[in-house]
Parts: C-alpha cells; sequence; structure tokens
DNA sequence: GCTTGAGTCTGTAGTCGCTACAGATCGTAT
DNA sequence: ATACGATCTGTAGCGACTACAGACTCAAGC
C-alpha cells in the first residue's frame, strides 16, 4: 500500500465524521491511537474503512458499545455471524419499540391539533389531554 | 382546601415522578420551591397538579423547554390556545420526522437480520451492510 | 429514654454521544 | 517575516435525568 496517509481534516471529509468527534472516539478506545508525523495524527485507508463503518453502524442506531461490539466480531470474522445477528436483532426491538412509543405520541399529538383547528372545544383539546384545567396552578 | 400538605415521597408515589427527579424539576426552576415543615418540603394539591402536568407532557415528548412554555400557556387562561396548538403542531412535525428516522433504519436492519438467517450469504449481511469486510481493521 | 429504621436533606458526580470552545503550535505560501 | 489555515491539548457544556455519600429528622417500639 503506497504512501496513503491523510490528516485528521481529511479524513473527517470522507467520513462525514467531525474532527472533534473523531478525537473523542480515540479517546474512549473505539479508533486505535494513530501514528503521528510531527504531532498530527496519520491515517491510513484501515482507519477510513474503520470510521466509515463506525458512522454506518450508529446511523442504524447502534449505541457505541454496541458498535464496540460489532467490530470486534467484524475482526473476528464470519465465524462470529450468529452473534452479529443477535446483536442486531436485539436492537432490531429496541428500534421497534421506540417506533411504537413515538407512535403513540404521534396519534395523541394529532388529535390534539386536529381537535384545536375544529376549534370546537370550549378549553383547549391539549391542555385538556395534558390534563390542566383546573389542575394547573 | 384542608391541610393536604404531603411530603416529596407521597408527591412521588401520586405523579410517579421519581423524588430526585422532583428536585431537579425544582432545581432548573420548572417546579416551584415548595414551602417547608421543618426542613421537608411540603407540597398542596396546587403541586400534584403541576407535576401531573409535567409528566404527561414528557410522555408525549416535549422538551423541558416546551414543558416550560406549556405551563406559562396553561396558566395564561385558553386565550393562549393558538399558540399550545403551535407548539403541539412543531413538535408534532419532529415526532414524525423521529419516526422516520427510525423507520430507515428498521428496515435495513430488518433485511440484514432476515438475510442473514436465510444464510445464503457467503459473508455476513449485516457486516457488509455496514460496509466491512475487507474495509475494517 | 434510647434505639432503630424509614424518610428526607444537600451537594456533587456520573450517564450518553457528542459539540464547542480557548489558547498553543505547526506547516506552508507570499 | 508574517499571515493563514489546520491541527493540537484540555476542559466544559448540552439534555434529562440518575446515583450516590453523608447528614439530619421524625415516629414507633422496647
Amino acid at each position: 500500500m503506497a504512501d496513503s496517509a491523510i490528516q485528521i481534516g481529511e479524513l473527517s471529509r470522507r467520513t462525514g465524521c467531525n474532527i472533534e468527534t473523531i478525537r473523542y472516539y480515540e479517546r474512549i478506545g473505539l479508533m486505535p491511537a494513530p501514528p503521528r508525523r510531527g504531532r498530527y495524527r496519520s491515517y491510513g485507508a484501515d482507519d477510513v474503512g474503520r470510521l466509515g463503518f463506525v458512522r454506518r453502524a450508529r446511523e442504524l442506531g447502534f449505541t457505541l458499545d454496541e458498535v464496540r461490539a460489532l467490530l470486534g466480531l467484524a475482526v473476528g470474522g464470519n465465524a462470529s455471524c450468529a452473534e452479529v445477528r443477535n446483536l442486531a436483532a436485539s436492537h432490531l426491538k429496541d428500534v421497534r419499540a421506540r417506533i411504537a412509543d413515538l407512535k403513540r405520541m404521534e396519534r395523541v399529538l394529532a388529535d390534539s391539533v386536529r381537535d384545536c383547528d375544529a376549534g370546537q372545544d370550549p378549553g383547549c383539546p391539549l391542555l385538556d389531554a395534558l390534563g390542566a384545567a383546573a389542575r394547573v396552578a
């Protein structure tokens, strides 16, 4: 592999990951501390790959701890595919639960806004939904 | 109104709000500092109502700043119903955006898990989705 | 009267995943 | 020589809690 060393700014550009975030990942051990050219961090193709992986996993909503686990499994070769699957499946459950939560919120909010637009209510439909009226000091 | 003074533990029980959280709300000015009986906080029916309101608004996903605004509007009477409506509508937009985000995640995750269960793939479908393979060091 | 236990008090620090500085230093172009 | 941009370290802030430690108060039981 030729001399493909890049600085942190270029790594940031290539991965779409904020510079401060890259240094943060290094601090918490998610990215390895790269060698230095002078005092500047010097990254290679591996780092671009690894950081891209982290970023995509984050976009799928994995926590940093989960990303750490995924990275460990990814390095271990595809023997660990079943473990990856389980991690993903459990995360998927989380995501679905969050969607369900948000949908419940959505329904109540949408109903209140609709009732408000209808303007029949004597009070305020949303405040009523929140149990306001006489109860709030 | 008779002597319905309660302590923080009872307020917590009645609203389902953690004691530490109640004190936190007081610190940030979301709940008023109640009078003391000795050195213990002494709450009344108003506080139960107000804290219940806060809790329900939080359950609908409003931020504490939004809750603060809602509380202000709730106190002002229903003259401010339009403002409440706008706050809710803008929050609803947020909620819907978050749902859309999560659904995108859900789709990718579900696909990967399904592919993994099919077990046709030479590598690991999820790791592939993350762009792993040769790219992760 | 004395102890025990539950409840409450204050103050501070931790969580997660960044983000935003301040102030120093480095490397290059003019 | 100097200006400019990129990078460096270290620290503090966000939101919304949560989790202590260590002191205190209060009522009941023996």
